[in-house]
DNA sequence: CACGCTACAGTACTAAGTACGAGATTGCTA
DNA sequence: TAGCAATCTCGTACTTAGTACTGTAGCGTG
């Protein structure tokens, strides 16, 4: 039998690109986007190396292509529903993924080159707006408006340092004992009221900005449009 | 004559915390923090690599400097004057900080530590909201929605092709080119009738999400409160 | 004047990206 | 069915990066 304890008995699947990527989205939602290197890569494929680069051109490529295999994941509104329900979906949706892959924030900053599922989430979610009766323009004012919540709320549930099941106090504790007690009183005095406490959880607050930032919009819209 | 050419004529400043955290930003801003290295800030500090040791203790502590160091760099709201401009003013601060030192969004990602600035300028912010009669869940809300939108807006900036002085349509054109030209129509539609126009900017989008959100947020404020 | 502290530098080890070319495997053709 | 070409995989090795370990020069203090 084979050395490698990896690979299923008899063989593995072949490589494709497919694969690559997928496993390169597996091996940066275990280990951060820093534990991905092609040997890593490799080992989880149970592949070497180099075998990898017959199915991407190099890592530069990887890292594109999971950016774009994770904006697949997101839910896409749909042109025949309600356009305030099925803006809200997708936000719930691209919130949910991006907290599950939490390294793609970091990434899409240094990649300026959409793959096909980003440009197929952007078409629908501009086609949806506009069959709602928003203008161009007012649509290019929503979409920034709605990313970039999204985005920014998903960067800094990212930034907290409590990702797992620890209680956030548990966390927070001896950060709040090492800083100067009173040298940020309001910062102090938000923790012990209000994160500290039993049940807060930061992700709840995603609601609140997105009820806020839909209902703005809603009044936006022109008494003209239907649907 | 020394043989290296970036040191002033007679001896240069003893390095220090300060001078090597300084460095630092400056070679990320000129190219992306993929070319902050330890040898390239020796270089560009006129040290040897090694040297930098004894005033930081490893590349992370680097890392976590210069996003404090960004921080440092927002202006910082006053408790004393109206909450509203006073929110308006950091915001269009921040953005401007971020816009300077791009790399900076996708390095928060991965750092869970603040520093004293970025401590303090969360207590300014938080101080200034419970000032201004938020309550403290409200000024939760309040918050995360605002740095949200920021540092999402940000991130949409920086994920830009275009971030020279080139015309939008410069870089765009080939972009839509080679993009199946009705797979995404309405893509299509926003792209020649408003983002490739003549005049059209981005970063102008920033005032109205902004307007937005605080026009929202001054409409929770209950009326008891004053200032 | 010796001692030792601090800042800086030299050497070298390990890990990562990947160029190059060889070996293996597969499927097609004659 | 034998041979061949295309495709996939791998072994080797070079380059760059982070940094551990060690040496050393200048300085202030007893």
């Amino acid at each position: 039998m084979p050395e490698r304890g990896s690979e299923s008995p008899g063989e593995r699947a072949p490589l494709s690109r497919e694969r690559v990527l997928r496993g390169a989205v597996a091996v940066a939602d275990e280990g951060g986007i820093g534990s991905l290197t092609m040997r890593s890569l490799a080992r989880e494929l149970g592949v070497k190396p180099m075998s990898l680069y017959h199915h991407v051109a190099n890592k530069d490529e990887i890292l594109d292509g999971i950016v774009d295999l994770v904006f697949s994941e997101i839910e896409l509104p749909s042109p025949d529903g309600d356009w305030r329900p099925e803006m809200h979906r997708r936000a719930i949706s691209a919130r949910l993924v991006l907290r599950r892959h939490p390294w793609a924030i970091g990434l899409m900053e240094s990649r300026s080159t959409p793959g096909p599922a980003t440009l197929r989430h952007h078409d629908a979610t501009i086609g949806t707006l506009r069959g709602a009766g928003f203008s161009v323009q007012m649509t290019a004012h929503a979409y920034a408006l709605l990313d970039s919540y999204i985005y920014g709320f998903a960067l800094q549930e990212a930034m907290l340092p409590f990702n797992g099941p620890e209680t956030v106090a548990e966390v927070a504790e001896p950060i709040m004992l090492q800083m100067p007690a009173d040298k940020y009183p309001h910062f102090a005095e938000m923790a012990t009221e209000l994160i500290l406490q039993p049940g807060y959880d930061f992700g709840s607050e995603f609601e609140f900005g997105l009820g806020v930032i839909l209902d703005a919009l809603a009044r936006s819209i022109p008494a003209t449009a239907g649907r």
